[in-house]
DNA sequence: TATGTACCGTACCGTACGGTACGCTTGCGA
DNA sequence: TCGCAAGCGTACCGTACGGTACGGTACATA
């Protein structure tokens, strides 16, 4: 699962040659902030030092602190800055002409696509692991990550008018059967390890089987709750 | 989510009284290896000190080193003692009498309880913030848990002749299914969080949900692939 | 030309970590 | 009684980290 739909990487100066490039640049923040996300979501946050962040950076650590007050703050702007890059990858998202479930294959290969990104399952694997020394930014990775992949797919069911008639709190319920069949066994995988991606059809597989299924089991005649 | 039914921890000594207590116990090794295991399923593997270690467990450090070679290694045993803990709380599982979908609804909810302990989740977050460090203990991690549970729902499936006539790939899709509705949410919420368990009957509801669609959808007449 | 601002480069500080060395004590078995 | 394995306590080593200090430099503005 390579996926580089988010990368926005600046070339960094100070790599080889020895000249700085962007000397007094106004952006200079915005540069280290990429070259930060990169290295944080290469190295994890533990094992990215603020020493290797000067390196790949170019200039000094004191201009890094006086920008970031600490590797701390540091850190969640890194987080909000991929966070708002995944928003962006979401945004101006079409779906096809079709029917029902020509649309929730598209938006489930989609979804698939940015959940199983690289970049996006090392955000999770940082925040994760680091949830407990920082609880407030586990919170803001859910609310603006799971749970607002959750929501887009409410929004998706509720525009395509999929499940007339029914509750918004059933609405709900179905985009968690389809979320969770689409990415959870993925998602799992992924944050364990690199895992063998031996089989490149499987995601597509699985958006088929889930929208067919979801097309079943939750629109059209004989739905609803039983007994 | 507070789940107790794995923690099997010893008193440990050199806690209040300064008298060691296990002088030269043979079971010094098993004694580290459980207080190491409570250290890190508490601290996280870079906050969990080896001086924090020789503090909780008393005695000193080089017995710790005599018995385990290094940190790393320690881990290693650790994470595999807790697998072990929770493979342990999964045997001798008897499914109630009933029909399928009361068996699933106490499959869903045993499962839901093992998988969101707080032990568990405190695993989780450990192997997944620290696979990209140790790779191999994500893959024994993923064998031994996740991969495990799917197992086990796709045995009791085949057990209790759920799905008769079709495939063993059906029935794989059908355990992610299951799976995937009944963990999914809850715990990607809890690994990004301590999150506000403000439902406490929220487990049951979806363990409800699960086996009731599950039954409606692949048993019974009308399942299968369409079209 | 004077001044303010942003940045550079480097040396440095204090601390905390994983891991080792070494001499001492304890208890068991021959 | 002796030797030996296991453990204890403590001091210590080397290192790497986050963060700071400080003097110097380039440039934009006035």
């Amino acid at each position: 699962m390579n996926n580089s739909a988010l990368h926005t990487q600046i070339e960094s100066p100070g790599g080889v040659a020895g000249e700085p490039v962007l000397r007094d640049a106004r952006d200079r923040r915005l540069l280290i902030l990429q070259v930060a996300t990169r290295l944080f979501l290469e190295e994890g946050y533990g094992a990215a030092t603020t020493n290797a962040l000067v390196t790949r950076v170019g200039g000094s650590k004191s201009t890094i602190y006086s920008h970031f007050g600490s590797k701390e703050k540091l850190f969640g702007a890194v987080v909000d800055h991929v966070l708002a890059q995944l928003k962006a990858a979401t945004e101006g998202y079409d779906p096809p002409g079709g029917d029902l479930e020509d649309c929730l294959v598209d938006l489930g290969v989609k979804l698939q696509a940015i959940v199983l990104s690289d970049d996006h399952i090392a955000l999770a694997r940082m925040v994760i692991g680091e949830a407990h020394r920082f609880p407030e930014i586990g919170g803001i990775y859910h609310e603006h990550g799971p749970a607002m992949a959750q929501q887009g797919v409410v929004d998706f069911l509720l525009a395509h008018d999929a499940m007339p008639g029914s509750s918004l709190e059933d609405i709900r319920d179905a985009a968690e059967w389809f979320t969770g069949r689409l990415i959870h066994r993925a998602f799992i995988r992924a944050l364990c390890g690199p895992g063998s991606d031996a089989d490149p059809q499987e995601p597509g597989r699985i958006a088929q089987d889930a929208a067919r299924t979801f097309v079943q089991r939750f629109t059209g005649p004989g739905r609803g709750v039983a007994a």
